[in-house]
DNA sequence: GTCTATAGGAAGATAGAC
DNA sequence: GTCTATCTTCCTATAGAC
C-alpha cells in the first residue's frame, strides 16, 4: 500500500495550507493552490472531490492534529507550569514562523451569526487549546473561572500577536507576545498607577 | 453644492466596510457590494474609478477618521489614564459591536514580505494607536519601553479578542477582553505561582 | 493518479443611454 | 449620477486520454 506519488499526503496539505495562511482562503485560487502543490487542478479534485472546501477541511484537519500532538499533549505533560508554557511559545514560535505565518483559525472563521463551513472545527480547536491552558493554570493554583479567562487571554494574546505582526510588517511584536506567555498565564505582574 | 445622491458619502463607505467586515476584501464580489450601498455596479465605479482597491482605501482612510476621533483624540483628552482607557473601552465596544465585526486591520492586512496596497494604511492607524496608548501609560508612570510593550499587548489584545470572538462565535471573549484593557495596560495584577 | 482540454459561470471592469 | 447591457478574464469544476 505504499505511496508512489509525487507529494506525500503531509506534504500536500502542508503546501495548501501554506497557501491558505498566505493569501486567505477566498484569496487562493485553484491555480495557485495547483502551483504551490505541483499537482494539476484536476489532480487536485481528484484527491479533494469536494475541491477547494475539502482542502479547507483537511488543512484544517491536519492543524488540529499539529496542535495535539505539538501543543496540547505537551501541555498535559511533564514539567513545571512555567516549563510547559514556554515550551508551547517555542513550538509556537516555529509553527507562525516568528510571526510571518497567520493563523487558519484566524482566516478560515466566519462572522459570529453565519454558519461558515469550518466554523465547528475552528470552534474545537480553540476550545481544545483554551482548555488544556486553563488546566494549567488550575494546576497552578488558580480558581476554575480565574484559569479560564487566564488562557481565554493567552489564546486571544498570541492571535492578536499575528494580527499586530502582519499589520505593523514586523515579527517583533509576535516575539514579544511569546515571551509574555508565561506570565500572562501564572501571573508575576508588578503596577503603578 | 449639495448632495442630492441615494446614500451619500459617509453611509456609503459605512456599507461597504460593513460588508468587507463581514466577508473579508476577497470575499466580497462587486454583486455583494452592488447589494449591500443599493448601487449598481457601474455607480461604483463610477465613484470609485479604481474599483475595488479603491474602495477598500477609502473604507480604510474613514476608519482612521473614525479612530482618530473616538479614540486618539480621547485618549489625548481630559480625564484620568483609567478613565480614558474605560472610555475606550466603551467606544470599542461599540465600534466593534460586542464582537461581531472583524476589523479591518485584520481582514486587509497581507502576509509580512508582500507589500499589498493597503499596508501602509494599515500601519500607520496600528502605529498611531499604539502611540497613543504608549502616551497614556507613560503619563501613568511607566517607562516608555515599558509603556510601549504594554501599549502593543492592549492592541494585541483586542484584535485577539475579535478573532477569538468569531472563532468562538460568542461575544463574550471580546467583551472580557474589553473589560480587562485598563488593568492590562496600567498593571495592578495579582500573581500566584 | 496524473495529465490536457474545456465547459460553464461568476468575477472585475467598461460603454453608452438616460 | 444612475442605469442596462456587455466585455474579458479568471474562477471552480468536469470530461476523458494516458
Amino acid at each position: 500500500m505504499a505511496r508512489k506519488a509525487s507529494v506525500g499526503n503531509e506534504d500536500l496539505l502542508a503546501r495548501l495550507g501554506a497557501t491558505f495562511r498566505r493569501v486567505g482562503y477566498d484569496g487562493a485560487s485553484l491555480a495557485q493552490l495547483s502551483e504551490a502543490t505541483g499537482l494539476k487542478k484536476a489532480s487536485l479534485y481528484h484527491r479533494f472531490p469536494d475541491g477547494k472546501e475539502q482542502m479547507g477541511l483537511e488543512v484544517l484537519q491536519e492543524a488540529g492534529r499539529w496542535l495535539t500532538r505539538h501543543v496540547l499533549e505537551p501541555l498535559a505533560g511533564e514539567g513545571s507550569p512555567r516549563e510547559r508554557i514556554t515550551a508551547m511559545a517555542s513550538e509556537l514560535d516555529v509553527f507562525y514562523q516568528n510571526g510571518k505565518q497567520a493563523c487558519l483559525l484566524n482566516l478560515l472563521s466566519s462572522p459570529i451569526g453565519i454558519a461558515g463551513p469550518f466554523q465547528t472545527a475552528i470552534r474545537d480547536m480553540l476550545e481544545a487549546f483554551v482548555a488544556a491552558l486553563a488546566a494549567v493554570a488550575e494546576e497552578a493554583g488558580f480558581t476554575p473561572t480565574e484559569a479560564r479567562e487566564r488562557a481565554e487571554r493567552l489564546v486571544a494574546l498570541v492571535q492578536g500577536g499575528l494580527v499586530l505582526a502582519r499589520g505593523l510588517g514586523s515579527t517583533d511584536p509576535f516575539t514579544r507576545v511569546l515571551s509574555r506567555l508565561p506570565t500572562e498565564l501564572l501571573g508575576t505582574d508588578t503596577a503603578i498607577a
